[in-house]
DNA sequence: TTGCATGCAAATTTTTTGCAGCCAG
DNA sequence: CTGGCTGCAAAAAATTTGCATGCAA
């Protein structure tokens, strides 16, 4: 029975070799950490969460823009200076963050998709949309009352 | 009759003492400069553009920064390493840039202000948007052909 | 005159690169 | 085996900071 199963590590594998990638255990360690995070996730943190287990530098950052360009992976800008990625959901979310204390959510449904189409309708020059970022950025309810 | 008209130096004197920065020289060629521009410049683009009248680096660093977070200018994610950034026109357009050869449009009238209400009408956990990015990443009519 | 701004120089942070050796396929 | 990956070390790129001086108000 449980052999029969496919594990996270299949999930990746298959993923990663779907892409042209070899299947590296640093790879699949850093897919799986982002996976878990459910949020977009910066180098410093990756690292952090990899811990004792954590590649080079040099090849986390090999890795995300590999794994971005193949589309694995979505570049989140939180206006920061330095880049966060995630996992490239198809779920198509997108995030609302408090700029006061840094609280994060995600919202999904917000019908951007009908929004680029009209854009990319009303645009001749341009054929084709293959990326998209859409951040929000605001006050919580908390921050708000103070 | 010259002497009465608004000049683009008064204009940007009062936006700068308005949100309580002093109008130095220094400040006012940065503005001049990215309102001409008529797209997000990056600090290198902005030195270059400045020429000898450049401040020090330091100082755009800084300016920028500052500008940015009292409001009067935009950040803009390029997906590059580096920020750039546009005067904060009311009539928030965004832009969409081809990833094969750079080029860029802006478009604006996207109703991404509909959008925006939703999402918050949605979200009880947050009260207030102040800010928002939407950049669009896809192939322009000439790349696409090829 | 007074303190915000700037220049200068140095430090930090973030990201990239070259090259030799390693490992997945 | 073998070419793509990785580690290591060094460099490049991007951004920040401290402090003395300068200039707008």
């Amino acid at each position: 029975m449980k052999n029969l199963r496919i594990t996270e590590q299949d999930r990746f594998r298959a993923l990663l070799r779907g892409a042209g990638f070899k299947a590296t255990t640093a790879r699949i360690r850093l897919l799986r950490i982002l996976e878990r995070a459910h949020e977009p996730l910066s180098v410093e943190k990756i690292t952090k969460r990899l811990g004792s287990l954590a590649p080079d530098m040099a090849t986390i950052y090999r890795s995300l823009r590999n794994l971005h360009a193949a589309g694995i992976l979505r570049h989140v800008d939180f206006q920061h200076r330095h880049a966060h990625y995630e996992l490239n959901d198809p779920k198509d979310h997108h995030h609302f963050t408090c700029t006061n204390c840094g609280k994060m959510v995600n919202f999904e449904n917000c019908d951007v998709t009908k929004l680029i189409s009209r854009v990319l309708r009303r645009t001749p020059s341009f054929s084709k949309v293959t990326e998209h970022s859409l951040e929000l950025f605001g006050l919580c309810a908390q921050c708000a009352k103070k």
